[in-house]
Parts: structure tokens; sequence; C-alpha cells
DNA sequence: ATGATAGTGATACTGCGATATCAAACATAA
DNA sequence: TTATGTTTGATATCGCAGTATCACTATCAT
């Protein structure tokens, strides 16, 4: 039977709070201030238990580490910093994706990746 | 000062030809044909000195491989099959992206990615 | 034709993200 | 409070994409 640990608690603390899908590393400094000796072991095991029970997804980002955020989230999209390198969450989406496609062609799913400079690091005088 | 061999022919050709941006083990395996004792050195060694002549452009798509396609094409992203995982070139593009980013923030660039499947694998009874 | 040398193929090695191991620590039921 | 069994942290190990090595081969200017 599963236990609630305080490691586990402050890397659920950590995803609930999170702006965007965060890394391994990312979860694991993170949630070090709640759990100072927390191992990253732990943060491997538990991510991959919590995608196993479904209570997170993995998003993947060309070339970057795969993230991790709470699954059950309304669709959206991602924006990532090309100075800090951060990710938001997107909560919109382009329309009409299907006429993109070429005949025949039957279109499931899509992501969609934006890429620039965020709020904080455009107002750093530079 | 560079030689042309049947091994760079061979894989210059198959990315010349390729439906959509390949993989090592796909270039690799295709370029077989025209130059059957290819040793897989040989396509990480071209494929990266291309890359570094600016020749050719890697294309990340979440989970898989890098891809390489040759640089100077226009604007365009990709489809990917979910059944042949194969990945097509979709000349077209959404609109209007830039409303979907917050207030403050500048976007620079975007990718999108299609899922589905692709006209041959739908015309497979199964 | 031939010599200089860039390129090739086989394979050993590297780098690193992720997993397995195991003794110690902790959470929970009784 | 105690016993049981899950979880943890440190670290060894694994898997695999990509690179380095090196003897041999092929290209190309002469």
């Amino acid at each position: 039977m599963q236990r609630n640990t305080q490691q586990r608690q402050a890397i659920q603390s950590v995803l609930s709070t999170a702006m965007g899908p965060l890394t391994i590393p990312e979860i694991h400094q993170a949630a070090q201030r709640r759990a100072p000796s927390l191992g990253i072991a732990t943060v491997y095991r538990t991510i991959r238990r919590m995608l196993d029970q479904g209570a997170i997804l993995q998003i993947g980002i060309p070339g970057e580490l795969p993230r991790y955020e709470n699954a059950g989230r309304s669709h959206h999209h991602f924006f990532q910093c090309r100075t800090c390198s951060r990710v938001y969450e997107i909560h919109d989406c382009p329309r009409d994706l299907d006429r993109l496609i070429p005949e025949g062609f039957e279109l499931e799913d899509h992501e969609v990746f934006l890429f620039g400079r965020c709020n904080e690091c455009r107002s750093v005088v530079s």
C-alpha cells in the first residue's frame, strides 16, 4: 500500500504550483526546499509511478529533457523563453489545423511550440 | 580539401529525394542501396559536417531521434503518421499565432507538429 | 599512373539519462 | 509502542546515441 511521505508531498506540491511542465532536475531542485535530503533517484521513482498511475503527463520539447505536468488540465500548448529556457502554458489554440494536412490524411492530434522571450526577460536591460 | 565520395553522394541523394526529415538510421538504410558497404560512422560524420556547413538542418520531434533535411526550403511544419511513424512536410502554416501569447511576451518562432494517419496507412484494411 | 592525403568501416569508447541494488529510515496498522 | 513492509538516498550499473581511433581504401591534382 502506498505511503504518504514527505518526499512525495514535496514533489506533488512542486508540480501543483508550477507555471508549466518541469524537467526532473527542475523538480528535484524545487522539491528540495520542502525536503532537503531528497535524492534524485526518488524523483525518478516518484515521477515514474505518477506517470503509471496517470496522475501526470510527459511533455516532450524538441532537444530538451522530458517535462512533466499534472494530468487533467484543459488542452493547451507551450511557450519557451529563449533567454531563460522556462516553459509556460498557453491556454489557447490555433484554429483550422485540419486545412493544413494533405488530401487523404487524417488529423488526430497536434502540438504547438512557441519560442521567444518572456515578460520577465524582456524587462531586463541588457 | 573535401572529396566527392560515393558515400557522400549516396547520403546527399537520399536527403534530396526524401519526403520529410530523416533520422540517422533511416539515412543509413536508404543510402545503402547506392553504397552497400556504407558504415554508420560515415553517416554520422557526413551529417555532422553538412550541419556545420549549413547544408542541412536538424529537426527535433518530441520523443524521437533527431531528423535532418536539406536547408533552404521554405517555411514548413510536420505531420507524423502514428501507424508508420514517417514524417511528412506540411507546406502551410497556422495564422495569428501572435494572439496566443500572453501580454508582454515576444513571439520569435514556432513549431507545429501534427499527428494522425497518412494516406497510405489509412488505405490498408486492418 | 601515382603519390599525398582525405575518407571509410569496424569497433572500442564516451557521456549521460535513467534504472537496479541494498542497507537504513520511515510510515502505518494493530 | 512495536512490528511489518514500503520508501529513501547513495551509488553502481545499464542502455544507447554519438564520437574517437586506426589500419586500410579511394579520390584527385599532378
